[in-house]
DNA sequence: GTCTATATGTAGATAGAC
DNA sequence: GTCTATCTACATATAGAC
């Protein structure tokens, strides 16, 4: 049973100072960077120390723990590109007559939006790459993403009446996999091509790529 | 200059006995799977020693330090698999009429059709995962995949002739991303579709669709 | 909240007996 | 080739001064 506070009494926890969240906030950039680059395991606190310009205690102090800091972080920006992601699905299923590109143009095209002049965003994308591609992470997954991709499911499938939902749900997988490869893996489309490619023209044919694909 | 053995003299380095290759295949099976389950950083020589029921300094001994191991873990199967799929892809385009689908086929079935009944398999397809996914480990996909890869873009490429070579390679990028979410994230498939699928079924659905794809 | 110092465990690697 | 014992470094985490 909670008892409420009394007005009077010190609160339990104090609001944070400005100056706290601001260094709660370079932690978190920090520990965002560093585990986008080596991943959970090859990252360190001290690497995460060392990038945010703090000393070791304080990471752990606004973290809670290396696995804590890693969760949070992750979750920090879900509720941002999920709100985004549904806002825009919103405004194209309002039109009665929208087609299946845009449907996938808004699950996809806010993440290279937020990605394209924002480097923490790159650095997140990595790091959703990495949690989607390890089933260590599967629960994480499951709260942070899983739920705005049920609804695009149900949105492609109200599109595509003639396709089963597994069907569906099905060549969502194929995107998001494809998606990610572009937000994180230039390097191999830069090995395999004959001219480095531009992300937000790899964004378009992806789009149309997958709508072709769904179609079938 | 190298300096040819005399036939007498004792040979610099003795054939390994057969107890002596046997051991060794059991330290790369055994650092395949804890390298594909737990990632590059994730996985200790310690948990590779005992997966082995090898004693630590064998798994040195053999594998010659941890970045080594994990090199020759992932090029010991490459050949294998770049064999089939260029002789797969080779009895497609001998046909004249052949289809964009075989051609594709060629490319994902082969690794499938190892991985079905194989774990040993299962193990490098995960392992294939991480090393795709990470730009750490790029120099090792340059060597080992991207040469056939090339092949089977110029494969695509005649079959496709109204397409550039960049989009075919951007498309390959997609397939291959999906074609290892396939092998390897069966729990992404599971949380959004609404019966567990199958994997041999999977692999069809993303020929077509990608085969789809292509020809947008 | 912030920072220093330290406790405790475990990593990769190797030397040397067998 | 195989195995034991050990070296050295660095990991996470925490206790306690400020």
């Amino acid at each position: 049973m909670k008892t409420p506070r009394p007005i009077s009494a010190p609160p339990r926890k104090r609001a944070p100072s400005k100056r706290a969240l601001a260094t709660k906030r370079r932690v978190f950039d920090a520990a965002e960077k560093v585990f986008a680059e080596r991943g959970f395991d090859g990252a360190t606190i001290r690497d995460i120390a060392a990038e945010a310009g703090e000393p070791v205690g304080t990471i752990h102090h606004h973290g809670g723990g290396k696995e804590a800091l890693f969760h949070q972080v992750v979750a920090r920006r879900a509720e941002t590109l999920a709100q985004l992601r549904l806002t825009t699905l919103e405004a194209v299923t309002s039109q009665p007559d929208h087609r299946l590109e845009e449907i996938l143009s808004a699950f996809v095209r806010p993440f290279f939006d937020l990605a394209r002049d924002d480097p923490r965003w790159q650095h997140y994308a990595r790091l959703v790459a990495f949690v989607s591609a390890d089933p260590r992470w599967a629960k994480i997954s499951e709260t942070c993403f899983d739920p705005v991709a049920q609804v695009f499911v149900q949105a492609i499938c109200e599109r595509l009446p003639q396709k089963s939902k597994d069907q569906v749900a099905e060549g969502l997988v194929f995107t998001v996999s494809a998606m990610l490869a572009v937000l994180t893996s230039q390097h191999r489309f830069d090995t395999l091509g004959a001219v480095p490619a531009k992300t937000s023209s790899q964004m378009e044919h992806l789009i149309a790529f997958a709508a072709a694909g769904f179609q079938t």
